[in-house]
DNA sequence: CACCCTACTCGACAATGCAAGGTACCTGGC
DNA sequence: GCCAGGTACCTTGCATTGTCGAGTAGGGTG
């Protein structure tokens, strides 16, 4: 991704990065780092995941366990608890849904400028006909 | 879209919504709402935008005009500056390159949930191979 | 010992959507 | 006149969550 993005189009998506993630499979904080910036997240910072996670296992979303590593300090193991999967579910079915309505808007062609505008307080042209919008169905293909 | 969403996901793709529409077609903040509306946004309510519509405007981004009704009230039509369409162009690359992240995540296959888990608390099996990140440009056909 | 890597914690802060409460201007019915 | 409904707008306090910056601790190596 742009090695810079708006921190607040993270809100709600970087939870659900670390849902998906770790239902994937269990990781320990560090790890989960590394995974998301194996992802291309390269911006997102050990500062944010790690409390990230503390709320999510305080939320009863995440199960975590401390390991002793062999080399090196314990390691905290996280995977997502059934009410976890549940807010996965629907986290990504509310992303999904979002995404299926701002992407086609934000792809879709740009109007011309207008030429020479009227400095006239008239009001604004008259409204065209309204766009139907796309099914929540529409941007599942990859 | 789904009818409840979580207001965290919404955060930061409001405003580019409001850029991207008001960069279509110059519009009032009621009528604005509307067509967020008709885009299947039916939870965005008008405390949400008109604030938003303020902070772009106090932010040089929107340029707002009052227009006197000839039935009703007056109506303030909003359109980007400049800065605005800057900032548009930007958030538009900042929500694409994160949904080309995201959305191949959300949607692959979950593996299957771990039979019999064994309550031991051995370390977790080894570390696959990480898989590789899509490129940006994976998710624009639509 | 110092340094580096791994692995984790925490508190203050900023930003922004949301809920709730309001205001004002019209029109139509009683 | 009053009231209800619709249009159109405004405002404030709040909750939430990622970010930043600062740290801690366990090991290995020179």
């Amino acid at each position: 991704m742009a090695p810079t993005h708006d921190p607040q189009l993270l809100k709600g998506v970087l939870s659900l990065l670390l849902l998906r993630l770790l239902a994937e499979r269990e990781s320990y904080g560090y790890e989960v780092v590394q995974r998301l910036r194996e992802l291309g997240l390269t911006d997102i910072s050990e500062g944010s995941v790690y409390p990230a996670l503390a709320r999510l296992e305080r939320e009863g979303r995440l199960h975590g366990r401390l390991v002793a590593s062999r080399s090196g300090p314990a390691r905290k193991y996280y995977r997502p608890t059934p009410a976890g999967d549940q807010a996965l579910a629907q986290g990504t079915e509310s992303w999904l849904s979002l995404a299926a309505v701002v992407h086609p808007v934000l792809v879709r062609r740009l109007p011309d400028p207008p030429t020479a505008d009227p400095a006239t307080a008239g009001p604004p042209r008259a409204t065209p006909p309204t766009v139907t919008p796309p099914t929540a169905t529409e941007d599942t293909g990859r």
